[in-house]
Order: structure tokens, then sequence, then C-alpha cells
DNA sequence: GCCAACGTTGGC
DNA sequence: GCCAACGTTGGC
């Protein structure tokens, strides 16, 4: 079992949306970066995540859960993107923000803060643990 | 809206 | 294979 993280701006796509597609879950589409792709074949069924809303929000407001391998993304005739699919689990109660994120001695080694770009990312387990705590999450979900 | 960080592209 | 130019991301 593993941990990782998903940005999505809300603009393009929610947290709201990624409820609304419910337990069918929905293709991470979109991914153009070799190191997120990478993390995406890494991950398997079950692996949870944070969805972290950027550029507005910034925040990690919600578990996701994989439930489809990496597959061709279904977005682009380009064979070198794939993509896993992932459906909403639960709210975090109380959003965590970046500035938290950053505040916090304990996830000072977080993609977040120390791969501000990478859009999918891999979270240690004791970071997992922390930021759920921090956003009302106890026991954290594994 | 600006700009820094950083990944990708393409000429050599 | 290097590196400059360029495009994109994302915090502020």
């Amino acid at each position: 079992m593993a941990f990782w993280l998903f940005k999505s701006e809300p603009d393009a796509w929610s947290w709201e949306k990624q409820k609304a597609a419910g337990a069918k879950g929905t293709e991470w589409t979109g991914v153009r970066n070799y190191q997120a792709r990478n993390n995406m074949r890494a991950m398997q069924i079950g692996d949870k995540g944070f969805f972290y809303h950027s550029n507005e929000g910034l925040d990690i407001v919600g578990i996701v859960e994989v439930c489809a391998l990496a597959h061709h993304d279904s977005s682009t005739d380009d064979p070198r993107w794939e993509c896993v699919d992932i459906r909403a689990v639960k709210d975090v109660p109380n959003p965590v923000s970046l500035k938290d994120v950053k505040a916090s001695p304990k996830l000072a080694k977080m993609a977040l803060v120390t791969s501000m770009r990478l859009s999918v990312q891999p979270v240690m387990p004791d970071e997992w643990v922390e930021v759920c705590r921090m956003g009302g999450l106890t026991p954290a979900p594994e």
C-alpha cells in the first residue's frame, strides 16, 4: 500500500466534480510529465491519495483511491501518456492548506514543498498520517 | 497578472 | 550530448 497526492486546478477538475463522479471514478487524464506518469505506473489498486487544489484554494480537500491501474490516457493519441483511474473516498473535514504544510516541521520534506511543480507525487506514510491528523481524520485511512 | 522554477525541445 | 530558447506550472 502506497500513498500519493494528486493536484488539480479547481477550474479544470475540482473535488466536487470528483465526488460527483462517484464510486466508478474517473481517468486522471492530462498528465504530460514523465515523473508524474511514472508515479502513476507504480500505483496499485487500493492505493490512497490526497486530492489537492492548486492555483485556487491551495489545500488538501479530499481522500481518493486508485481504482484502475495505469492505462493509455484517452485524452491524447500520443502513446507515451498513461493514467490511472481514481475515485473519491471522503472529504478531509478540515482542509489542510499549503501554508499549514509548510509550517509543519514534520512535513518539510513533502514533495508538495520540495517538488512544487510535480502534479502527481508520492507521499511518505508518516506524512500521510500527519496530514490526516491535521485534517481531522483520525485514524488515517489506509 | 507577474514571475521564478523547471521541464522540454531543437539546433549544433 | 550540450545548452539556449521556449513553454508551462503554480504560488504569490
